[in-house]
DNA sequence: TCGAAAACTGTGTGCGAACACATAAAAAAT
DNA sequence: ATTTTTTATGTGTTCGCACACAGTTTTCGA
């Protein structure tokens, strides 16, 4: 049926050639303003759409892109964004798109700008990174501005600077959500702990719009004061000083019903609180590393909101290929679902990766 | 850095033409052993990857995928998958893929038959379709192996005949699904009724199953006989009928504590029991149609199950592509994600188009 | 009015793979 | 041994677009 329009088709209605409906169409300049307007007239009629596989044969470029993540080795979370990075490095490398993966310190902002200046010297065609560290990613920013350079972020948002898109949590509504997960069920507010695992001063804004949701959905759903406690415990790897913690906190608030670990590490607390009896306590943590299923399976754990990590990465490729490749608009702000995982459906959010396919 | 391994560069390093390459590659046949063995070699040794891009369009052929599906406007349920296919068919259409739509109606397996046939008749590249006709269905794809056509399949699954893939849901497991949700926060088992709202014969497997799903559910969680009542009602628009239906059904079962819809007609219940105070009833369905959500956010519905039905066909017609264009394999049975939906999370798995974007 | 620069336009080649066609080599038939 | 048939192999064109380059026209200063 209706077959495709090709340049040669508008060439030929406009009575021009190729070549000029080229530079109409790439904007080269050097065409009179006639032969323009004739040119735009037949694409809008014939309805003119490029041949995107034709035109990136042509170009015979390959796009750069460089991910720039936190090392998996220092935080095992970053694996997952990671992976979803490399399953589109896969899936576009016929459109000649490269992914390279650089790594800094997520605990030291110095090899963040280090390694950033690495990629600066290396010049890729466009960037993909979480802004964890505010500052120093705006620095980064701007002088990639200047260089026009394609920038993409997953995880966290950044203002100032020309980014081109966010994939990620809703952080405020995902901490309502935890505050609809730990009442359900129920007809009075439960009270609840909001506890932060680690300093992650470089998901300060992350944790803080959870508070805040959580908070948020009490005072909406129930009248009086939120019963809402914030809490934070920086070493997390010291299970005798984070078990001592929480069995204070514990002692001091016997009506707790509920605790909502912001982050990935609520097995670290679980861990901690080994052989005591917390099944009156409904905890919810985030994400699906092999550690909080195991818990989620032994019923320690409630829930568990599923981030789409591997998505974020894999979206955030794919946003800076739309852009380049197909030259299409991008969604500015793109926030992935909010997934609530229980023992019976944490399968399919494992097994998904033929999602990523193409 | 390693740029890309042509057809030339093989023919090169195996001493001989690019035509030769290609007839190995094709299994084209008239190539001596000797020759075909040392391209495979040089193929291996150099771990080949065709350029899709080139090889779609050198091809220069259109895909024609028929999509056999169910009229929208006789169940709105249907309009899902149907974008989910129109998207995919955007998405896909620089690699010359069309996807044309077919029509019949759900109650009326002639018109499946007739539309059926229609579709031979036009020899289209592949099929999309949901075998809810079963005898129909197993009588279609025979013809169609034949003609060694692509059938991919969505929503249901049917046995015999050759089918690329489906694409669908877990009904078995989005039963247990339910069985936990009904649960969430009892430690007794809570008396629940299952529900099958109209007499889809189309749907009969898959009913079963989830009913299957949440017995089992009981009687892997709490010891004893499983206090799940199951019913069925057929003319869902008659207010009044079901109305009385349901209310001599809590009148007989008074400690009644769950609703388990099994399909996405949980609002026609709802509807019908307006003015009633059904507050101490768990309600529990499928699907984000308008109405289902707007009884969610009405805390009438207490948990959607969402089964990602435009996902189904997006991946359905994926799928074929991935057959016929990258000729890769496919995994033959995909199920999609059960998610949980609550108002606090819905958003998301309704403006999560993108994901769609190739 | 002429000539050089600037503005404009058309043609041709290449991207990598698919396939048609021509030709060469080997095998079979005479 | 020669012709015919079969099998094997190489060359050339095509797909639609991007871009280089050559060629043509216009502009404008001297």
């Amino acid at each position: 049926m209706s077959k495709r329009i090709r340049i040669k088709d508008i060439a030929k209605k406009a009575g021009v050639s190729t070549g000029t409906v080229d530079r109409v169409i790439h904007n080269r300049g050097n065409v009179s303003p006639k032969a323009r307007q004739k040119v735009q007239e037949v694409m809008q009629e014939l309805d003119y759409e490029p041949n995107i596989i034709a035109s990136t044969l042509a170009y015979n470029r390959t796009v750069e892109i460089a991910a720039l993540m936190p090392d998996p080795s220092t935080d095992k979370y970053w694996s997952y964004p990671l992976r979803g990075i490399q399953k589109a490095a896969q899936a576009y490398q016929h459109f000649g798109v490269q992914v390279k993966p650089y790594f800094f310190n997520l605990f030291d902002a110095e090899t963040f700008l280090q390694i950033g200046q690495d990629i600066l010297d290396s010049k890729p065609d466009a960037l993909l990174f979480p802004p964890v560290f505010q500052k120093e990613s705006i620095h980064l920013l701007k002088i990639l501005e200047e260089r026009d350079m394609v920038v993409s972020c997953i995880n966290t948002d950044v203002e100032g600077g020309l980014v081109l898109s966010y994939v990620g949590q809703d952080s405020y509504q995902s901490g309502v959500l935890a505050g609809k997960l730990l009442n359900i069920a129920h007809t009075h507010p439960q009270k609840s702990l909001v506890l932060h695992l680690g300093n992650d001063t470089t998901n300060a804004k992350h944790l803080i719009d959870k508070e805040r949701g959580i908070k948020d959905y009490y005072t909406n759903k129930f009248a009086g004061e939120a019963p809402v406690i914030g809490a934070h415990f920086d070493d997390f790897d010291d299970e005798k000083a984070l078990r001592s913690f929480f069995m204070d906190l514990l002692s001091k608030n016997p009506d707790l019903s509920g605790v909502f670990i912001t982050n990935s590490r609520a097995y670290k607390l679980i861990k901690a609180l080994k052989g005591l009896d917390i099944s009156h306590l409904r905890i919810i943590g985030f994400d699906l590393l092999p550690e909080n299923l195991a818990y989620l399976e032994e019923q320690k754990i409630s829930f568990l909101i599923n981030q789409n990590s591997a998505q974020q990465g894999y979206l955030g490729v794919m946003n800076i290929v739309n852009k380049l490749i197909y030259k299409k608009e991008v969604d500015r702000i793109q926030y992935l679902p909010l997934d609530i995982v229980v023992t019976e459906n944490a399968s399919y959010y494992l097994d998904r990766e033929f999602q990523f396919v193409l």
